[in-house]
DNA sequence: TACCATATCTACAGCCCTGTCAATAGCCTC
DNA sequence: GAGGCTATTGACAGGGCTGTAGATATGGTA
């Protein structure tokens, strides 16, 4: 038989390795969002950038390499956007409600919470999480410390900060995790969901405000 | 070739139905639990328990059915530890720090929150659990209308019983599921967890008190 | 234009895992 | 003790997914 008569294939798309990573990236990140972590798979994300999977394993070795990239990208996103969000919505006075409601946003759109509950399954140090925790609550400490000698009310120790955004973090979390899982079928409306957050922001202030 | 001098295999246990569904669910949890959801494979698990893969089939028809079965128990012995824990504690006055204790406990102990995180990742309606919120916002709501009969504070809406249940919920997985992230390699003393549980009821409870 | 680095492809190998099937062996009932 | 129900098993099949190898094309560079 005749070598085949060269079947002309589809012209390649040539990349950067860089915007290769990103393209996979994304169409694993989607299939994570929507089909759990049992979807991460290399064949069906290759379908969807219009790959071949081999390609997949040349840019990220094996199949971890690329869970562990993806698990880095979304915390990295995750911290920077909540980085951003601390630094500028403390700077005005009141607005700390916004600043709880755009955390919850955050971790509740667009299935950041199934992200978020697939890299706690998946080990991973996490230390750059603990990081976070750690930043943040230097930032409230010491803005709290300044509210205290402003108002005369007494001055907060930093165990308190600590658990005052521990506590933040972890409602916005399992907020977040809860949400598609309790509230079912029964849609309901949006607005409650909103109402809670300016509810729990107000709860959150009042003891700031209170001192201790 | 005669047929095989019929090889003494090892002699048979043979269960009842539901001894073998418990053995096995067993089992799967326990894999759950430090592998992840990957780690629920069928071959496995039966090495586990000490039995032939195929038997799982006959007991779960398949594995969707295996997973599915056991996130029914999984939240359903959740369910009734913190039922039971509830009309329990709420008897006596001042215990509902224990309460809160006691929840954050059963969550965060013995990867409870791993399997959660595991459910809500992997769909499943999840009504048993929206039940469950109801259930708890009841009880709550009926104990702060007698309190605020006893007291004279002012009556509290249906919806802020809600929320009150709705951040002690969220709160308290959260925290489980963020702990063993970011706890990290630094486990610092486990007190601290014990200091933040307690740190949180006081803080719902002065909010209780006060009635709005 | 010639050449090089490398991103991409096709084809294939191997493995593991789920699920099927027919046979076997305990336990209960009569 | 005989017989039937069914829990259990070994062997096998089929499929899918990861990973490998060598060829090829593409874009940049000299």
């Amino acid at each position: 038989m005749p070598p085949s008569p060269k079947k002309k294939s589809a012209p390649r798309v040539r990349r950067t390795a860089e915007e290769a990573r990103l393209l996979i990236l994304d169409a694993a990140e989607a299939r994570l969002r929507d089909g759990g972590p049992e979807a991460i798979r290399l064949q069906d994300i290759a379908a969807d950038v219009g790959i071949s999977h081999p390609t997949i394993l040349h840019h990220f070795e094996n199949r971890e390499g690329l869970t562990q990239a993806l698990g880095f990208r979304i915390t990295e996103r995750l911290v920077s956007d909540l980085v951003e969000a601390l630094t500028r919505d403390t700077s005005e006075e009141g607005s700390a409600e916004q600043l709880i409601e755009h955390v919850f946003r955050t971790l509740g759109d667009g299935g950041t919470a199934r992200l978020l509950a697939w890299r706690a399954l998946s080990f991973e140090t996490g230390d750059d999480v603990h990081a976070l925790l750690e930043g943040v609550t230097k930032l409230l400490h010491e803005r709290r410390l300044q509210f205290a000698a402003e108002n005369g009310t007494p001055r907060p120790t930093r165990e308190d900060s600590e658990f005052v955004a521990r506590l933040a973090g972890a409602a916005a979390i399992g907020d977040a995790m809860s949400r598609p899982v309790w509230s079912g079928a029964a849609n309901e409306d949006d607005q409650i969901d909103t109402r809670f957050h300016r509810w729990f922001a107000r709860l959150l202030m009042d003891y700031l405000e209170r001192g201790t």
